[in-house]
DNA sequence: CTATGCCCCGAACAATGA
DNA sequence: TCATTGTTCGGGGCATAG
């Protein structure tokens, strides 16, 4: 959102205009005026206290907002279900242009086809916010003088979710098109096509959409999502040149009225605020990159936009959907995903997506490597996938094995095996030496190491387990360096 | 190849005794 | 209070079955 121009723009892919091309409006919404800002309550930022919000923003939220919303609260407990399109095996055999060609099939609704929970939540999950449809973001504007009904919701969970509501954009919003074009010989024509109101892009790499976690300010103001690459903001060229205006589609009289007045109709100041906003893409983008963490931005990012969703879960996960749960933001922003669980674990399938077509193409072109499967979270190697899979259950906080009688979940089936003799009392295991029994094995052996220790003399001699350094190292650490 | 189970190490925590 | 010991669980390596 920009306070300059009046402008709030986020992007949407619009569908795929060939194999290699994938489109994406920029919406740009007006600002009705200065006080128009306080929706941006609507980005709901689930995660930001109420302090950060300015005083004014505050006041209009507690005169004219009852909160939280309905569709706050249903963002909050719903499991964002992503639909899978493609089985396991297709994905394996998608290369990185097709990887783009599905991420803008996906994000292409089904013209005429009702949206469905999971389509819904995913442009929701895409567009991520502002959360408000353009027909209300012209009707609740303080500025409209539209008398605003106590309790009703300036949000809806509808708003952008499918084409059919295409229309109320293309006529209270200015749209823009942005192709993703992935070939620099084809930008030409692309331009053409594109005309003035078209940002013509270069992409270099497959992973490039990218989200702006929610939970930020920029200047001060609460910040609207936004989606686009650090690829996309340093090519992006808007109205590169004055040749490109004769062949700018005519708006509608429908859409510029709707405009600040700042704005108008096409003319230079239209022109400038294009610049303007082409200033904030390439601002909000270089602010997520250095947001994210090292190494993780274009997994981790990229992961959050399309329905592709690789199901790394175990069956039982499916029925547990509200237990392995991760939070993508915090995924997003390093914090701990385990510990908090709001949204399903299904929203980190797409980055087990990508990382699992990039390690197949490593492992592919990789030939005999030791470690063939690296986890893009820690960058750890193993040698099957299988063993990477459970492996990223630690990042994700998946834990698929409860136990019934207490409740407790764990990442393997062994971990729950072994915690039942919690409940059962067993020890199985008992010291050959003083008859003591343990639950496991390893809590035998370290009692055991202790019975070496009765013999100050032996245990430089001859440790516990030969060729264990653990047992020296222990051993001459303890006690006996007194 | 994956799924599964076993084994292991290590960390965190609690209980206990000096 | 501190060191020791025991408990529990997370997680990696590996073998084996399918």
């Amino acid at each position: 959102m920009c306070y300059s121009c009046k402008l709030i723009a986020y992007a949407k892919p619009k569908c795929v205009t060939s194999p290699n091309m994938t489109e994406f409006k920029f919406f740009f919404y007006p600002m009705a005026s200065e006080r128009s800002s306080y929706p941006v309550k609507i980005v709901l930022n689930k995660q930001r206290i109420s302090s950060q919000w300015s005083d004014e923003e505050i006041a209009v939220e507690e005169d004219s907002q009852p909160q939280p919303t309905d569709v706050e609260q249903r963002a909050e407990t719903e499991p964002i279900l992503i639909k899978d399109e493609e089985t396991a095996e297709d994905v394996w055999k998608t290369d990185l242009q097709e990887e783009l060609r599905i991420t803008g099939e996906e994000s292409g609704s089904k013209s005429g086809k009702p949206p469905s929970f999971e389509q819904r939540h995913f442009d929701e999950d895409f567009i991520t916010q502002p959360n408000i449809s353009p027909e209300e973001s012209v009707e609740h504007y303080p500025n409209s003088d539209g008398p605003e009904e106590p309790g009703t919701s300036r949000l809806t969970s509808e708003v952008f979710s499918t084409e059919q509501h295409r229309p109320a954009e293309d006529e209270d919003s200015l749209e823009l098109v942005m192709v993703k074009d992935e070939k620099k010989e084809e930008l030409g024509q692309t331009t053409a096509l594109a005309g003035l109101d078209q940002f013509v892009m270069d992409e270099t790499d497959g992973q490039l959409w990218t989200s702006v976690d929610p939970g930020r300010h920029t200047d001060g103001h609460p910040d609207f999502s936004f989606h686009a690459t650090e690829e996309y903001s340093q090519n992006i060229s808007i109205f590169p040149s004055q040749s490109v205006l004769p062949s700018v589609p005519t708006m509608t009289d429908d859409v510029w009225p709707l405009l600040p007045s700042s704005i108008g109709k096409p003319h230079a100041d239209m022109l400038s605020a294009a610049a303007h906003m082409k200033k904030h893409v390439r601002t909000l983008a270089d602010e997520t990159r250095q947001q994210m963490p090292e190494g993780q931005s274009s997994e981790m990012l990229n992961s959050n936009n399309d329905g592709n969703s690789l199901a790394l879960q175990p069956s039982q996960h499916q029925h547990r959907a509200s237990e392995a749960t991760v939070r993508m933001s915090e995924c997003m922003t390093g914090s701990n995903m385990a510990t908090t669980s709001t949204f399903s674990g299904y929203s980190l399938s797409r980055s087990s997506f990508n990382m699992v077509k990039r390690m197949r193409t490593q492992w592919r072109s990789g030939g005999t490597t030791e470690r063939r499967f690296s986890c893009t979270f820690c960058g750890k190697s193993f040698q099957r996938f299988s063993q990477l899979k459970v492996h990223l259950r630690s990042h994700t906080g998946e834990k698929p094995y409860t136990c019934e009688q207490c409740g407790r979940s764990f990442t393997k089936q062994c971990n729950l095996i072994r915690h039942a003799v919690v409940h059962s009392g067993e020890k199985p295991y008992e010291c050959t030496q003083c008859g003591k029994c343990f639950t496991q094995r390893s809590s035998m052996k370290s009692h055991q190491r202790t019975h070496i220790g009765e013999s100050p003399v032996s245990q430089h001699v001859v440790p516990a387990y030969p060729g264990d350094p653990h047992t020296s190292l222990m051993l001459s650490q303890t006690k006996w360096s007194k």
